[in-house]
DNA sequence: CCCTGAGGCTTCGTAC
DNA sequence: GTACGAAGCCTCAGGG
Protein backbone atom coordinates (compact mmCIF):
# COMPACT_ATOMS: atom_id res chain seq x y z
CA UNK A 1 0.00 0.00 0.00
CA UNK A 2 1.47 3.45 -1.10
CA UNK A 3 -0.95 5.40 0.41
CA UNK A 4 -1.36 6.68 4.59
CA UNK A 5 -5.14 6.64 4.86
CA UNK A 6 -6.39 3.73 5.19
CA UNK A 7 -10.39 4.83 4.51
CA UNK A 8 -9.14 7.07 1.82
CA UNK A 9 -8.93 6.72 -1.83
CA UNK A 10 -5.58 6.23 -2.87
CA UNK A 11 -4.45 9.41 -5.46
CA UNK A 12 -1.97 8.45 -7.62
CA UNK A 13 0.21 6.26 -7.11
CA UNK A 14 4.45 6.33 -6.39
CA UNK A 15 6.40 8.90 -6.01
CA UNK A 16 4.39 11.55 -6.75
CA UNK A 17 1.58 10.76 -3.82
CA UNK A 18 4.55 10.73 -1.12
CA UNK A 19 6.12 13.73 -2.60
CA UNK A 20 2.42 15.55 -2.14
CA UNK A 21 1.95 13.92 1.16
CA UNK A 22 5.88 15.12 2.14
CA UNK A 23 4.41 18.71 1.09
CA UNK A 24 1.46 18.57 3.03
CA UNK A 25 2.99 17.53 6.30
CA UNK A 26 5.78 20.35 5.49
CA UNK A 27 3.55 22.70 5.27
CA UNK A 28 1.66 22.39 8.25
CA UNK A 29 4.61 22.18 10.51
CA UNK A 30 5.89 25.16 9.06
CA UNK A 31 2.64 26.98 9.69
CA UNK A 32 2.61 25.66 12.72
CA UNK A 33 5.91 26.59 13.99
CA UNK A 34 5.05 30.38 13.00
CA UNK A 35 1.92 29.87 14.98
CA UNK A 36 3.74 29.07 18.20
CA UNK A 37 6.03 31.84 17.31
CA UNK A 38 3.25 33.87 17.33
CA UNK A 39 1.79 32.63 20.97
CA UNK A 40 5.52 33.05 22.01
CA UNK A 41 5.52 36.68 20.86
CA UNK A 42 2.27 37.05 22.67
CA UNK A 43 3.76 35.90 26.30
CA UNK A 44 6.35 38.30 25.55
CA UNK A 45 3.94 40.89 25.26
CA UNK A 46 2.87 40.22 28.49
CA UNK A 47 6.12 39.84 29.75
CA UNK A 48 6.97 42.92 29.22
CA UNK A 49 3.79 44.26 30.81
CA UNK A 50 4.43 42.50 33.61
CA UNK A 51 7.63 44.42 33.65
CA UNK A 52 6.36 47.48 33.71
CA UNK A 53 4.18 46.95 36.57
CA UNK A 54 0.64 46.11 34.65
CA UNK A 55 -1.19 43.64 36.05
CA UNK A 56 -1.46 41.36 33.25
CA UNK A 57 -4.52 39.40 34.14
CA UNK A 58 -6.80 42.92 33.96
CA UNK A 59 -4.97 43.27 30.81
CA UNK A 60 -6.37 39.95 29.46
CA UNK A 61 -10.04 40.57 31.48
CA UNK A 62 -9.80 43.72 29.20
CA UNK A 63 -9.18 41.71 25.97
CA UNK A 64 -11.53 39.33 26.80
CA UNK A 65 -14.10 42.09 27.26
CA UNK A 66 -13.13 43.57 23.62
CA UNK A 67 -13.42 40.26 22.24
CA UNK A 68 -16.69 39.33 24.04
CA UNK A 69 -18.65 42.74 22.36
CA UNK A 70 -17.46 42.49 18.96
CA UNK A 71 -18.78 38.66 19.13
CA UNK A 72 -21.58 40.05 20.54
CA UNK A 73 -22.14 42.41 17.80
CA UNK A 74 -22.10 39.54 15.60
CA UNK A 75 -24.16 37.41 17.38
CA UNK A 76 -27.01 39.72 17.24
CA UNK A 77 -26.79 39.78 13.32
CA UNK A 78 -26.69 36.47 13.40
CA UNK A 79 -30.04 36.58 15.49
CA UNK A 80 -31.23 38.94 13.07
CA UNK A 81 -30.59 36.26 9.88
CA UNK A 82 -32.25 33.18 12.21
CA UNK A 83 -35.24 35.25 12.97
CA UNK A 84 -35.58 36.74 9.39
CA UNK A 85 -35.15 32.86 8.66
CA UNK A 86 -37.52 31.76 10.71
CA UNK A 87 -40.03 34.36 9.32
CA UNK A 88 -40.03 33.06 6.22
CA UNK A 89 -40.93 29.52 6.48
CA UNK A 90 -43.87 30.27 9.46
CA UNK A 91 -47.17 30.16 9.33
CA UNK A 92 -47.28 33.40 10.49
CA UNK A 93 -49.65 33.79 12.51
CA UNK A 94 -52.70 35.00 10.37
CA UNK A 95 -56.02 35.00 11.51
CA UNK A 96 -57.56 34.57 8.12
CA UNK A 97 -59.98 32.27 10.19
CA UNK A 98 -60.93 29.49 7.13
CA UNK B 1 -2.12 -4.92 36.45
CA UNK B 2 -5.38 -4.93 38.35
CA UNK B 3 -6.43 -1.15 37.25
CA UNK B 4 -7.51 0.42 33.88
CA UNK B 5 -6.05 3.52 33.67
CA UNK B 6 -1.85 3.40 32.32
CA UNK B 7 -1.17 6.91 33.81
CA UNK B 8 -3.41 7.09 36.76
CA UNK B 9 -2.85 6.26 40.50
CA UNK B 10 -3.77 2.40 41.23
CA UNK B 11 -7.01 2.93 43.91
CA UNK B 12 -7.30 0.24 45.78
CA UNK B 13 -6.55 -3.13 45.25
CA UNK B 14 -8.19 -6.40 43.83
CA UNK B 15 -12.24 -6.56 43.75
CA UNK B 16 -13.21 -3.46 45.04
CA UNK B 17 -11.62 -1.79 42.66
CA UNK B 18 -13.65 -3.78 39.80
CA UNK B 19 -16.81 -3.69 41.24
CA UNK B 20 -16.14 -0.41 41.39
CA UNK B 21 -15.08 0.26 37.34
CA UNK B 22 -17.82 -1.95 36.89
CA UNK B 23 -20.70 0.70 38.76
CA UNK B 24 -18.87 3.82 36.87
CA UNK B 25 -19.77 1.85 33.44
CA UNK B 26 -23.11 0.43 34.38
CA UNK B 27 -24.07 4.06 35.43
CA UNK B 28 -22.84 5.92 32.75
CA UNK B 29 -24.04 3.31 30.56
CA UNK B 30 -27.79 3.70 31.52
CA UNK B 31 -27.80 7.30 31.93
CA UNK B 32 -26.52 7.07 28.09
CA UNK B 33 -29.60 5.22 27.65
CA UNK B 34 -31.69 7.26 29.16
CA UNK B 35 -30.36 10.74 26.89
CA UNK B 36 -31.04 8.50 23.94
CA UNK B 37 -34.52 7.72 25.08
CA UNK B 38 -34.85 11.60 25.68
CA UNK B 39 -33.47 12.16 22.09
CA UNK B 40 -35.95 9.85 20.22
CA UNK B 41 -38.66 11.57 21.94
CA UNK B 42 -37.60 15.43 20.99
CA UNK B 43 -37.22 13.53 17.31
CA UNK B 44 -40.89 11.91 18.17
CA UNK B 45 -42.21 15.39 18.76
CA UNK B 46 -41.18 16.88 15.53
CA UNK B 47 -42.25 13.53 13.51
CA UNK B 48 -45.42 14.27 15.06
CA UNK B 49 -45.38 18.10 14.35
CA UNK B 50 -43.89 17.50 10.73
CA UNK B 51 -47.52 15.20 10.65
CA UNK B 52 -49.63 17.89 11.74
CA UNK B 53 -48.26 19.93 8.37
CA UNK B 54 -45.87 21.98 10.46
CA UNK B 55 -42.42 23.47 8.40
CA UNK B 56 -40.17 21.45 11.34
CA UNK B 57 -36.93 23.05 10.25
CA UNK B 58 -38.74 26.42 10.85
CA UNK B 59 -39.72 25.29 14.62
CA UNK B 60 -36.16 24.20 14.93
CA UNK B 61 -35.00 28.21 13.75
CA UNK B 62 -36.92 29.27 16.45
CA UNK B 63 -36.19 26.85 19.22
CA UNK B 64 -32.27 28.25 18.40
CA UNK B 65 -33.17 31.52 18.68
CA UNK B 66 -34.64 31.20 21.89
CA UNK B 67 -31.79 29.32 23.20
CA UNK B 68 -29.92 32.16 21.48
CA UNK B 69 -31.41 34.98 23.27
CA UNK B 70 -31.07 33.00 26.14
CA UNK B 71 -27.55 32.46 26.13
CA UNK B 72 -27.00 36.50 25.02
CA UNK B 73 -28.45 37.22 28.07
CA UNK B 74 -26.03 35.31 29.89
CA UNK B 75 -23.58 36.62 28.33
CA UNK B 76 -24.09 40.15 28.54
CA UNK B 77 -24.06 39.22 32.76
CA UNK B 78 -20.92 37.89 31.71
CA UNK B 79 -19.34 40.78 30.06
CA UNK B 80 -20.60 42.85 33.01
CA UNK B 81 -18.91 40.58 35.86
CA UNK B 82 -15.82 40.62 33.83
CA UNK B 83 -15.89 44.37 33.63
CA UNK B 84 -16.30 45.13 37.14
CA UNK B 85 -13.49 42.76 37.80
CA UNK B 86 -10.92 44.40 35.47
CA UNK B 87 -12.25 47.67 36.30
CA UNK B 88 -11.21 46.35 39.80
CA UNK B 89 -7.64 45.80 39.13
CA UNK B 90 -6.84 48.63 36.95
CA UNK B 91 -5.03 51.81 36.91
CA UNK B 92 -8.07 53.43 36.08
CA UNK B 93 -6.55 55.63 34.15
CA UNK B 94 -6.61 58.25 36.64
CA UNK B 95 -5.16 62.23 35.50
CA UNK B 96 -3.59 62.38 39.27
CA UNK B 97 -0.67 63.72 37.63
CA UNK B 98 2.28 62.25 40.34
CA UNK C 1 -61.67 18.19 11.28
CA UNK C 2 -60.26 21.31 12.09
CA UNK C 3 -57.53 23.53 10.32
CA UNK C 4 -55.13 20.96 12.07
CA UNK C 5 -54.60 17.89 11.14
CA UNK C 6 -54.64 17.49 7.52
CA UNK C 7 -51.77 17.72 4.91
CA UNK C 8 -51.70 20.79 4.19
CA UNK C 9 -48.19 22.08 4.03
CA UNK C 10 -48.94 25.55 6.52
CA UNK C 11 -51.46 25.09 9.12
CA UNK C 12 -52.74 28.73 9.03
CA UNK C 13 -55.15 30.38 11.24
CA UNK C 14 -56.62 30.92 14.63
CA UNK C 15 -55.69 30.00 18.29
CA UNK C 16 -55.12 26.55 17.83
CA UNK C 17 -52.69 26.67 15.37
CA UNK C 18 -50.84 28.83 17.81
CA UNK C 19 -51.15 26.81 21.02
CA UNK C 20 -50.27 23.76 19.54
CA UNK C 21 -46.80 25.40 18.45
CA UNK C 22 -46.36 26.55 21.34
CA UNK C 23 -46.87 23.11 23.20
CA UNK C 24 -44.77 21.83 20.25
CA UNK C 25 -41.87 24.31 21.36
CA UNK C 26 -42.15 23.87 24.90
CA UNK C 27 -42.33 20.08 25.00
CA UNK C 28 -39.12 20.26 23.20
CA UNK C 29 -37.40 22.62 25.25
CA UNK C 30 -38.39 20.97 28.82
CA UNK C 31 -36.91 17.63 26.44
CA UNK C 32 -34.04 19.73 26.01
CA UNK C 33 -33.72 20.44 29.88
CA UNK C 34 -33.98 16.85 30.93
CA UNK C 35 -31.46 16.00 28.47
CA UNK C 36 -28.90 18.37 29.54
CA UNK C 37 -29.75 17.20 33.01
CA UNK C 38 -28.58 13.95 32.44
CA UNK C 39 -25.62 14.68 30.60
CA UNK C 40 -24.81 16.82 33.87
CA UNK C 41 -25.35 13.20 35.66
CA UNK C 42 -22.91 12.07 33.61
CA UNK C 43 -20.35 14.56 33.82
CA UNK C 44 -20.70 13.97 37.54
CA UNK C 45 -20.06 10.19 37.38
CA UNK C 46 -17.13 10.93 35.72
CA UNK C 47 -16.21 13.64 37.81
CA UNK C 48 -16.37 11.22 41.09
CA UNK C 49 -14.70 8.83 39.57
CA UNK C 50 -11.88 11.00 38.32
CA UNK C 51 -12.03 11.53 42.32
CA UNK C 52 -11.38 8.23 42.95
CA UNK C 53 -8.60 7.79 41.07
CA UNK C 54 -9.78 6.15 37.77
CA UNK C 55 -8.14 7.12 34.29
CA UNK C 56 -11.79 8.61 32.69
CA UNK C 57 -10.10 8.34 29.37
CA UNK C 58 -9.62 4.73 29.51
CA UNK C 59 -13.30 4.54 30.86
CA UNK C 60 -14.47 6.39 28.14
CA UNK C 61 -12.69 4.16 25.33
CA UNK C 62 -14.28 0.97 27.39
CA UNK C 63 -17.76 2.35 26.87
CA UNK C 64 -16.83 2.78 23.10
CA UNK C 65 -15.99 -0.33 22.89
CA UNK C 66 -18.74 -1.78 24.70
CA UNK C 67 -21.38 -0.21 22.22
CA UNK C 68 -19.42 -0.85 19.35
CA UNK C 69 -19.29 -4.42 20.22
CA UNK C 70 -23.14 -3.84 21.10
CA UNK C 71 -23.79 -2.66 17.81
CA UNK C 72 -22.26 -5.15 16.20
CA UNK C 73 -24.65 -7.82 18.43
CA UNK C 74 -27.20 -5.45 17.04
CA UNK C 75 -26.26 -5.62 13.74
CA UNK C 76 -26.26 -9.86 13.88
CA UNK C 77 -29.24 -10.09 14.85
CA UNK C 78 -30.45 -7.37 12.18
CA UNK C 79 -29.31 -9.74 9.55
CA UNK C 80 -31.02 -12.79 11.59
CA UNK C 81 -34.23 -10.96 11.32
CA UNK C 82 -33.50 -10.02 7.68
CA UNK C 83 -33.29 -14.23 7.20
CA UNK C 84 -36.37 -15.01 8.71
CA UNK C 85 -38.26 -12.28 7.65
CA UNK C 86 -36.49 -13.47 3.94
CA UNK C 87 -37.67 -16.63 5.04
CA UNK C 88 -41.35 -16.27 6.15
CA UNK C 89 -40.33 -16.65 9.58
CA UNK C 90 -41.88 -14.37 12.26
CA UNK C 91 -39.94 -12.89 15.33
CA UNK C 92 -39.61 -14.73 17.93
CA UNK C 93 -40.02 -12.48 20.93
CA UNK C 94 -40.78 -9.13 20.87
CA UNK C 95 -38.41 -6.96 23.03
CA UNK C 96 -40.18 -5.97 25.91
CA UNK C 97 -40.00 -2.24 26.53
CA UNK C 98 -37.87 -1.62 30.02
CA UNK D 1 13.01 57.46 35.13
CA UNK D 2 9.57 57.58 34.20
CA UNK D 3 6.48 56.52 35.75
CA UNK D 4 6.78 52.84 33.76
CA UNK D 5 9.06 50.90 33.98
CA UNK D 6 9.52 50.36 37.98
CA UNK D 7 8.59 47.87 39.74
CA UNK D 8 5.30 49.67 41.37
CA UNK D 9 2.39 47.27 40.91
CA UNK D 10 0.42 50.11 39.43
CA UNK D 11 1.76 52.56 36.97
CA UNK D 12 -1.55 54.96 37.73
CA UNK D 13 -1.58 58.56 36.11
CA UNK D 14 -0.77 60.22 32.94
CA UNK D 15 -1.42 59.95 29.31
CA UNK D 16 1.77 58.10 28.99
CA UNK D 17 0.53 54.90 30.93
CA UNK D 18 -2.38 55.27 28.80
CA UNK D 19 -0.84 55.19 25.70
CA UNK D 20 1.52 52.13 27.09
CA UNK D 21 -1.61 50.47 28.15
CA UNK D 22 -3.03 51.21 24.52
CA UNK D 23 0.10 50.02 22.89
CA UNK D 24 -0.02 46.54 24.77
CA UNK D 25 -3.49 45.83 23.97
CA UNK D 26 -3.42 46.90 20.17
CA UNK D 27 -0.61 44.56 19.55
CA UNK D 28 -1.42 41.73 21.51
CA UNK D 29 -4.78 42.33 19.51
CA UNK D 30 -2.72 42.25 16.34
CA UNK D 31 -0.96 38.95 17.13
CA UNK D 32 -3.74 37.40 17.87
CA UNK D 33 -5.00 37.82 14.30
CA UNK D 34 -1.94 37.04 12.53
CA UNK D 35 -2.59 33.62 15.32
CA UNK D 36 -5.96 33.56 13.99
CA UNK D 37 -5.31 33.78 10.59
CA UNK D 38 -2.34 31.38 10.44
CA UNK D 39 -4.86 28.52 11.82
CA UNK D 40 -6.84 29.23 9.00
CA UNK D 41 -4.08 28.55 6.50
CA UNK D 42 -3.46 25.28 8.06
CA UNK D 43 -7.34 24.83 7.79
CA UNK D 44 -7.26 25.32 4.11
CA UNK D 45 -4.27 23.26 3.62
CA UNK D 46 -6.36 20.02 5.21
CA UNK D 47 -9.35 20.93 3.35
CA UNK D 48 -6.93 20.99 0.00
CA UNK D 49 -5.34 17.77 1.24
CA UNK D 50 -8.93 15.93 1.81
CA UNK D 51 -9.90 17.57 -1.74
CA UNK D 52 -7.10 15.97 -2.96
CA UNK D 53 -8.35 12.41 -1.76
CA UNK D 54 -5.66 12.54 1.62
CA UNK D 55 -7.36 10.99 4.74
CA UNK D 56 -6.71 14.39 6.90
CA UNK D 57 -7.52 12.46 10.14
CA UNK D 58 -4.45 9.86 9.08
CA UNK D 59 -2.30 12.88 8.59
CA UNK D 60 -3.04 14.35 11.86
CA UNK D 61 -1.64 11.64 13.88
CA UNK D 62 1.48 12.08 11.35
CA UNK D 63 1.81 15.09 12.71
CA UNK D 64 0.97 13.95 16.10
CA UNK D 65 3.59 11.41 16.14
CA UNK D 66 6.57 13.28 14.69
CA UNK D 67 5.57 16.27 17.51
CA UNK D 68 6.16 13.17 19.88
CA UNK D 69 9.30 12.15 18.23
CA UNK D 70 10.60 15.84 18.60
CA UNK D 71 9.76 16.44 22.03
CA UNK D 72 11.68 13.48 22.62
CA UNK D 73 14.14 14.49 20.88
CA UNK D 74 14.24 17.73 22.75
CA UNK D 75 13.46 15.94 25.87
CA UNK D 76 17.05 13.91 24.98
CA UNK D 77 18.62 17.11 23.94
CA UNK D 78 17.56 18.91 27.60
CA UNK D 79 19.02 15.61 29.97
CA UNK D 80 22.24 16.30 27.86
CA UNK D 81 22.23 20.03 28.53
CA UNK D 82 21.50 19.39 31.96
CA UNK D 83 24.19 16.26 32.22
CA UNK D 84 26.57 19.42 30.49
CA UNK D 85 25.75 21.69 33.17
CA UNK D 86 25.96 19.73 35.81
CA UNK D 87 29.53 18.68 34.70
CA UNK D 88 30.45 22.00 34.39
CA UNK D 89 30.70 22.10 30.38
CA UNK D 90 29.51 25.22 27.84
CA UNK D 91 26.99 24.17 25.22
CA UNK D 92 28.73 23.68 22.31
CA UNK D 93 26.37 25.81 20.02
CA UNK D 94 23.50 28.13 20.14
CA UNK D 95 20.61 27.49 18.07
CA UNK D 96 20.65 30.22 15.28
CA UNK D 97 17.05 31.45 15.26
CA UNK D 98 15.51 30.25 11.34
C1' DC E 1 -23.37 14.10 0.28
C1' DC E 2 -22.41 18.53 2.76
C1' DC E 3 -22.75 21.08 6.61
C1' DT E 4 -23.84 22.53 10.92
C1' DG E 5 -23.77 21.77 15.83
C1' DA E 6 -22.78 19.09 20.06
C1' DG E 7 -19.20 16.47 22.69
C1' DG E 8 -14.54 15.22 23.95
C1' DC E 9 -9.50 16.15 24.13
C1' DT E 10 -5.67 19.28 24.87
C1' DT E 11 -3.44 23.16 26.31
C1' DC E 12 -2.89 27.33 28.77
C1' DG E 13 -3.74 30.32 32.63
C1' DT E 14 -4.86 30.69 37.52
C1' DA E 15 -5.11 29.82 42.38
C1' DC E 16 -3.49 27.48 46.27
C1' DG F 1 4.68 23.20 41.56
C1' DT F 2 0.50 21.10 41.41
C1' DA F 3 -4.12 20.73 40.61
C1' DC F 4 -8.26 22.92 38.93
C1' DG F 5 -10.83 25.39 35.44
C1' DA F 6 -11.50 27.62 31.08
C1' DA F 7 -10.66 28.16 25.92
C1' DG F 8 -9.69 26.47 21.30
C1' DC F 9 -9.38 22.46 18.21
C1' DC F 10 -10.83 18.15 16.33
C1' DT F 11 -14.30 14.59 15.81
C1' DC F 12 -18.44 12.70 14.89
C1' DA F 13 -23.33 12.36 14.63
C1' DG F 14 -27.85 14.30 12.73
C1' DG F 15 -30.36 17.13 9.54
C1' DG F 16 -31.02 19.52 4.96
Amino acid sequence: MTQVGHNSNKPRAGGVAVDQLKSIIARVEKLEEEKKGIADDIKDVFAEARGNGWDVKAIRQILKIRKMDQSEREEAENILDTYMSALGMLPLFEEDGE
